[in-house]
DNA sequence: TTGAAAGCGATACCAC
DNA sequence: GTGGTATCGCTTTCAA
């Protein structure tokens, strides 16, 4: 079946030299020379057999994988996606490989151990939503240096995460630039880093406008089209002009119950979301959004990780100032 | 920094014992007896110095990983993302970890070869969007067992579709029973074998009906929202009442197409989707859609792959049935 | 019931 | 420049 792989040995007494020059010859190995004919002959016999390196051994015998973990909770989720894309990218630069894991809720502790504890990666990109003690009683666990993405833990010195605050300014900015006064948001979970800066743009967004914040404008949605719709049913009898979600998806559940309503967007109310994927387009209208830059989130992650495998001591980023605003159907002029 | 694992021998040393005798107990060996106190005490060590086998060592010597490997186009696509939970769970139930990997289109090869040539995984499980001569040549040179998902490929002998020609059948009697007529189709990749399957369960639908099916009626999507938008507007003209497109995501770009053009869903025209996913819900107005079975698909794709790894050859699984119509907003009665 | 020792396939240090 | 060889951490006969 498998045709039996040929190992170094093999290239190596074909080639008819040691095993250690072969090594050196094809690892790369600069700090030795090698006499150019060797050299050539190893790699032409190394082709032949269609060698290839056992990473097992290498691994083993080098305490290193040249292999990053990424865990995220969620894969059909575009700003998870675009984080593995980034990530991905990023690494192969730098010449690692990215291993991702999916982890399921509750399979929290496991994933992260599974792939620090047995020698699988140098290192772990880590997305989670979990609670901060929670997350950190598992990174605890984990033997290898880590990355923490689109979060903050205190304590936990290397995290790359968005600038929500600037973004959600940015899209109350737009629509208050239409005209709007009465501008709702649906926030995200009531703990959340993320939901929480996003609140904080949102109000100063608004009273750079010189409009006075008003709780009663504000109802919580969580990341679920269910929570949006409920949370602007909530918020329909405020009468807003507009509103801003913290996500495409409580975006949609949104529009659903205001179409539901009657309401016409843009004519009657404008929505705008925070984040930018493909569904922005399908939804209808199609949906107003600024866009993240989530996929740099993934870059900047890895080089950061690896750098820190490197032995540097990287200080912590910033966070990653927002895209464009993107104008599209879902947001129009304040309407009287 | 990494605290120093600890090893096999550090356990033995610490219990008393001989590395081999710690082996068979850690590894939970039934084919030897060990005295209960000795393996007690063996257990105990193992716990107190947080104990985990070096996964490169064990491969090393044992050349299995107990880990297979799955690889997507891409992640932020609802099937896949199903296929990658379902496997999971299998995976998991049968011992093995799943390695996850995503491959951008022309890293084709290169993933497939990585995953399997370097002994990180014992088996593949592969969902490609290729032309079959391109992921033949990328196979050639996978040396460990695979199983395909969501295609077929001549020659290759283990692969999980889903039967979309019953789905696309099922979705046009679902039109016809509410009075449609003028049933067109939004199709597949022209090449793809899934597309030409639901073409083909379109006309079976129609026909079982006692509807001649009209070429006209049909034009190909792709699966993106502007092949969509594309094929519907195409279509237009021909005055359908009703239309079955292939995806979901195909189905969102004719529904921007519709709402432009004027044409009430589901007053004027109903629209139908297959595969089902939360994104089905966030369009408007909802989508009817078919369910299918993908994550089903890859919890099959890996037993499969298991069994064939344990030395067996199992029998070819016949396309998974598709599941319930879900009906939604977006359909109703034809016109007239 | 337990111990001793031979590798798995590579790397890296030290000779020559 | 090239070759020898110990070693990474574990599994697995074979003995005792």
């Amino acid at each position: 079946m498998a045709s039996p792989r040929a190992t170094l040995a093999d290239v190596a007494q074909t080639a008819g030299v040691d095993m250690s020059t072969a090594s050196r010859v094809l690892r790369g190995d600069v700090s030795q020379r090698v006499r150019e004919e060797t050299r050539a002959r190893i790699l032409k016999v190394a082709e032949d057999l269609a060698y290839r390196p056992n990473s097992l051994a290498r691994g083993l015998r080098t305490a290193r994988t040249d292999t990053l973990g990424i865990v995220v909770p969620q894969l059909d989720n575009p700003v998870f996606a675009a984080a593995i894309r980034g990530a991905e990218q990023a690494a192969a630069e730098l010449g690692y490989s990215l291993l991702i894991s999916h982890r399921e809720p509750g399979t929290t502790a496991t994933t992260i151990a599974k792939l620090s504890q047995t020698n699988r990666v140098d290192g772990l990109l880590v997305a989670s939503l979990d609670d901060d003690e929670v997350l950190r009683s598992d990174l605890a666990a984990a033997h290898v240096p880590f990355v923490l993405m689109n979060r903050i833990l205190p304590g936990a010195p290397l995290s790359v995460v968005l600038d929500s605050r600037a973004a959600a300014r940015r899209g109350v900015e737009h629509l208050v630039g239409l005209g709007h006064r009465r501008v709702a948001h649906l926030s995200g979970r009531a703990q959340g880093f993320n939901a929480a800066q996003r609140l904080e743009g949102y109000r100063e967004g608004l009273e750079a406008a010189g409009i006075a914040f008003d709780p009663v404008l504000v109802a919580t949605a969580g990341y679920t089209a269910e929570g949006g719709a409920r949370a602007m049913a909530e918020l329909l009898p405020q009468r807003p002009t507009a509103v801003l979600a913290a996500t495409l998806v409580s975006a949609a559940g949104a529009m659903s119950v205001l179409h539901a309503a009657g309401w016409r967007i843009p004519q009657d109310i404008s929505v705008a979301g925070l984040h930018d994927a493909p569904v922005a387009r399908l939804l209808y209208p199609s949906l107003t959004t600024v866009m993240m830059p989530t996929e740099e989130m993934g870059r900047v992650a890895a080089s950061l990780l690896v750098r820190s495998l490197a032995g540097e001591h990287p200080d912590p980023v910033p966070p990653l100032p927002p895209g464009d605003l993107i104008p599209r159907a879902s947001t129009g002029p304040a309407p009287g």
